[in-house]
DNA sequence: ATGATATCATACACCATGTTCTGTATCTAT
DNA sequence: ATAGATACAGAACATGGTGTATGATATCAT
């Protein structure tokens, strides 16, 4: 990718990261983002045609990186052999930990519910193989819980508890839900 | 209150319920609202000043309802102790699927996080006596799960479910759940 | 019946959106 | 190093939704 394509994405990401820090999503208009990133109007067309591509490239951003291992895996075959279930929980929360700055302003308000989903699609890929049938309890109602439980623990721990440490989350989440 | 104001309220969250079920919240217009209702532009901002803040009326019109009984057994306090807490929240499915036609279109898009916001309101005021503090897991974390669960499973449960009983979705849910 | 008030219809200013265009800067390939 | 391609800046513009203001009409409560 070219290398002015290349800043200017960077630009706008950023800029829209931090914009989402202190505003809600409905209420950043285009032109705060082109102010804040300090490109022109049309650049910013360029590149997404709507702040709702704009969010939804951002979400995958993230989680590309995020999942990266994972996805990588998946390729591999070499991956689950190695590690257990809860360690591989446990490595996808030190990912998340990284991107902490940029995830928490998209937990919260209307964008809350394209990120979540977006974490929700990555995240029963994951567990699909862990799932333990229960007896006369629906396969996709345990993924259900087991998917949303997990973003939720995410979401409490970034928001106001990031004091603990991914293993310490890992259990919480464990000792919780029971997969 | 007016009869006429009793009227044109309904015909707003009717008008709204039924666009829900068919646009997304923020393709949804206030043009389109007061079409669909059949009512003047200025009518409509007589009545709410944005759609953000019928949206919020439309979520506690119908909480109002659902949770009518455990509020009023906060007040009496003869509820909790004639009925367990299964029972409760059996209860408040049975309500939940009564609210179901209005609530579908809720679930999903961006206005899924204001619903669900309200939801978990009400529902920590549910759950706060019966959590069980386990050892070494933060009792606001095992709150934050258990409403999350709970939110997810009446979504769930909403969307593409409705055939099962308030009774057998209870049973899926603490068997999934420790509460 | 009458005064109060909710509704209607229209017009309006405002603002964000997304497009278009021209000139300039930067990249890539030879 | 040069030429052609491409990304950027900046401004102007049409469009559409928002929320307000106004005066006339219909409906309510008493």
């Amino acid at each position: 990718m070219d290398r002015r394509q290349r800043r200017t994405r960077n630009a706008i990401f950023e800029a829209f990261s931090v914009l989402l820090e202190n505003k809600s999503y409905s209420s950043i208009t285009v032109q705060d983002i082109i102010d804040r990133a300090d490109i022109g109007r049309s650049t910013f067309y360029a590149h997404f045609e709507t702040k709702d591509e704009l969010l939804k490239a951002l979400c995958i951003e993230i989680f590309e990186h995020v999942f990266s291992d994972e996805l990588l895996s998946e390729e591999n075959h070499d991956f689950s052999h190695h590690s257990t279930f809860k360690d591989r929980i446990t490595h996808i929360l030190y990912h998340l930990q990284e991107k902490q700055q940029s995830i928490k302003g998209l937990f919260s308000g209307e964008c809350g519910e394209v990120f979540l989903r977006y974490l929700k699609e990555y995240l029963y890929f994951v567990f699909d193989d862990h799932i333990i049938v229960k007896d006369n309890i629906p396969r996709d109602y345990a993924m259900d819980i087991a998917v949303a439980a997990f973003a939720e623990t995410v979401r409490w721990w970034l928001k106001g508890h990031s004091d603990y440490t991914p293993e310490e989350i890992s259990r919480f989440y464990f000792e919780s839900v029971d997969i």
